[in-house]
DNA sequence: GGAATATATGTCTGATTTGACATAATCGCA
DNA sequence: TGCGATTATGTCAAATCAGACATATATTCC
């Protein structure tokens, strides 16, 4: 995980366990974040792809523009249950879950 | 989603939404609920290749052997959450979850 | 059969997550 | 600049999910 996303994750509320430290994760815990945030950034990227404001696509996933705000912010409010399964009304497969997931960076070149 | 499959889903306490009818899913929610399927699934499997007890298992992830039982079981009272934090906690890996996740169907010959 | 071990099920109480709402910040355009 | 649309942030009560515990039911071995 390199600094910028780090960066990015402490702005969002995430101190996870009981670490005081800065943002020393084990290694599950990294990839437990990780995996949030490839499908925060999916959730965007979908999102957009099917011109749907945050309102529309709220709507559509049955919660509100300032939780959608939240889960594409991956916010550590949000749970992977809620991420999947918004992902999931948008039209998406488990197969393109699986890619998500899979993929082993995403665009976050630092 | 075939019928035995069904069938130990509303033994489980799948009634999903608040549909009346014999467990009429949408598309999505039929995806989110084989979803959960696949990682109970992998989940015991990857415990019992580990010769872990449901009480050993459930220590290493801090939590109890009721809930590891109901994780297995594909109880609803838990959540994707967890059962992912889990796979994570065994050792599984992001790529690793994405094979779990993308197969087509895993052994549930009917 | 019975004891020991493992797994399943039900139910509490507390913690987390939820959608909703208010409101602030940002963007797009005339 | 100002206005409308969009997105971001903070808070809350209600709903859901958590670990823990008791207890029931397998399963395995003698």
């Amino acid at each position: 995980m390199n600094e910028a996303k780090k960066k990015r994750l402490i702005e969002r509320g995430w101190k996870i366990g009981s670490v005081e430290e800065f943002l020393q994760l084990s290694p599950d815990e990294a990839a437990y974040v990780e995996l949030r945030l490839k499908l925060s950034d999916s959730l965007r990227v979908q999102r957009q792809k099917k011109n749907l404001t945050q309102v529309e696509f709220a709507k559509l996933v049955k919660s509100s523009q300032s939780r959608v705000a939240k889960m594409e912010a991956g916010d550590s409010s949000i749970s992977l249950d809620l991420l999947i399964r918004s992902l999931l009304a948008l039209g998406a497969s488990n197969r393109d879950l699986a890619n998500m997931i899979g993929q082993d960076e995403h665009g976050t070149a630092g």
